[in-house]
DNA sequence: AATGGAGACAACCGCATGTCG
DNA sequence: ACGACATGCGGTTGTCTCCAT
């Protein structure tokens, strides 16, 4: 050890002191000192680490055992990495984050030489700097990769296997980009990985924020301990049940939920407090699109071998717990229409008010559930009691996730989030005249049969034409409900109707790339896909303006 | 040269959890 | 079962440096 005179007597610096340590001592705070650290170091060779408090007593140092803990265990124990991650690490840090959100010490766990708190300040830094870019915070990879480990765990039963689960998984590292994706991905992605240069993304990037760190935007429910997690109270959402037919989340496996929730780094459900006055749920509305969004509308990082497909809603003629299996890879590509498709009549006003709103986990079961009941819906609406079970729920998270990876360009705004985060998620619904329909979001379109037609043309994302309009979206589901489509056609319902309203209310510049598309010109506004129907029951208090 | 913003890093704080008597 | 204590974790804040203006 190291004496004061030795090392300048850093053990007391009044000036830079406070706290007690209860007994009149004055505890040092601030910056630890070299000879601090020495002393500390000596301590833990001869004691061992643990027992902290005790240093203060037996080594002289005027440090809480807390302090001293943190130092030895971010700055003084060996094998400590000091510097800058590698490529690797930070690669590893995103999937992880993608998998376990803000788990850092379960992050470091798997990043030997890392402490958490080096992690977190990464991770912090780069959500700081990606949003400032409107950038995404995921890689789309990686987001298909924590969905389809998310199904995984369904598949292997895992639905109470609760973290356990989840976890064993990570600890396998089976962090593997599917091939599916990365065919096409990675020929392109020499600058991967993580970050890829999406140059025409940054709408998305709202989407990706708010994964598990209410720091994000601000949006997103804080994560929470599973102990203080609640599930979805009918208080937050009264009658949603008992008018909708539609089963609260508490029917489903809270760990499920949690798990997948997990797996995109979130919070799940949203505050879950009934006794939270603040109304998250829905200001975290934008957030969830992000999940959905953001996560999979990774602009175009595929091109080549992966088959792309536009949403088809052919999947609503069948079980949907029964993809045609037959077709590999199975129904990923197939299934995205389902987040496209109206809700049932009936269920528009309650859906104001619908759990998706949160934009959550829980949004995504609520489109389970709308896919559900979409294959039937309308008959037996009312009767509707079934549960989305995880499998239905993983697939139509997977299939989201596949049908934003089609080749589409993003309507990008300034406003950095803004449009792709609601449209991206829309349905291309296709360039062969389908088109979008508008109609309020009262009137429903049932018996959604709409068959997508294959992406088999390739078009160039007119990423130039980006929209600086600050986007008021006081209704987005005005715009953006999936009911535009004539379910007996496929077709556009009224497309001037629609297009004089969307012109009405978007820019012009918007309005135009948006009547392109309904008219089957390639745009970059083509890429609207999923966020439709979440959008579709999205209250009146969320506005774009109001987005950062 | 001065200044302000952003990034990187370190450290603290509050709370949760685990352990032990 | 309970409380005290130690530890772990995540969020937040403070400080320093760099860089553009």
């Amino acid at each position: 050890m190291l004496s004061k005179d030795q090392t300048g007597s850093p053990l007391i610096d009044e000036s830079n002191s406070s706290g007690s340590a209860g007994g009149g001592i004055v505890l040092k705070k601030g910056p630890w000192t070299s000879s601090e650290d020495a002393i500390l170091v000596e301590y833990v060779k001869k004691h061992g680490e643990g027992n902290w408090n005790a240093v203060q007593k037996h080594s002289g140092l005027f440090r809480c055992g807390k302090s001293c803990r943190l130092r030895w265990a971010n700055h003084l124990r060996p094998n400590l990495k000091k510097g800058a991650f590698t490529a690797e690490e930070e690669r590893l840090i995103i999937e992880l984050h993608a998998k376990m959100g803000n788990k850092w010490a379960r992050m470091a766990a798997h990043l030997p030489g890392r402490t958490d708190n080096e992690i977190k300040n990464y991770w912090n830094t780069r959500i700081k700097r990606r949003q400032r870019a409107g950038l995404p915070l995921y890689p789309p990879e990686v987001c298909f990769q924590a969905l389809q480990e998310s199904q995984q765990i369904q598949n292997t039963g895992g639905i109470n296997g609760g973290d356990k689960v989840h976890h064993d998984l990570l600890q396998t590292n089976s962090y593997e980009i599917p091939d599916v994706i990365l065919d096409g991905f990675k020929a392109n992605q020499d600058a991967f990985p993580y970050v890829p240069d999406f140059p025409n993304l940054s709408t998305t990037s709202m989407l990706m924020k708010g994964f598990g760190s209410s720091q994000y935007c601000g949006f997103m429910a804080p994560t929470m301990h599973r102990q203080k997690r609640v599930r979805e109270s009918p208080a937050l959402f009264p009658g949603y049940n008992e008018r909708n037919g539609i089963p609260l989340f508490d029917q489903i496996q809270d760990d499920t939920g949690d798990k997948i929730a997990q797996s995109f780094g979130l919070p799940y459900p949203f505050d879950p407090d009934p006794t939270n006055k603040d109304p998250l749920p829905f200001a975290g509305m934008q957030g969830s699109h992000a999940l959905l969004n953001g996560n999979f509308s990774a602009s175009k990082p595929i091109s080549g071998p992966v088959k792309l497909e536009l949403p088809s809603l052919q999947y609503l003629e069948t079980d949907l717990g029964g993809w045609d299996t037959s077709s590999s890879p199975p129904p990923l590509l197939e299934s995205v229409d389902a987040f496209i498709q109206s809700p049932p009549s009936g269920t528009v006003q309650l859906e104001c008010l619908s759990p998706r709103n949160s934009g959550l986990l829980d949004a995504l079961l609520h489109e389970a559930k709308t896919i559900s009941s979409g294959k039937n819906h309308l008959s037996d609406k009312s009767a509707n009691s079934s549960t989305v079970t995880p499998g239905d729920l993983a697939d139509s998270c997977l299939n989201m996730c596949e049908t934003e990876w089609e080749d589409y360009g993003d309507p990008i705004s300034p406003l950095g989030h803004s449009t792709t985060s609601i449209f991206s998620e829309c349905t291309p619904i296709s360039a062969s005249g389908s088109s979008l329909d508008e109609h309020p979001p009262a009137e429903t379109f049932p018996g959604c049969s709409v068959k997508a037609e294959p992406v088999d043309q390739v078009w160039t994302p007119d990423g130039e034409k980006e929209t600086s309009t600050q986007l008021d979206f006081s209704r987005p589901d005005v715009l953006l409900g999936s009911n535009w489509i004539d379910q007996s056609t496929g077709g556009p319902k009224d497309q001037a109707m629609m297009n004089d309203a969307v012109a009405s209310l978007f820019s012009d510049d918007f309005g135009n790339n948006y009547k392109n598309m309904a008219s089957g010109t390639p745009t970059s506004n083509q890429g609207w896909g999923l966020g439709c129907c979440a959008w579709n029951n999205m209250p009146p208090v969320c506005q774009m303006s109001e987005l950062p």
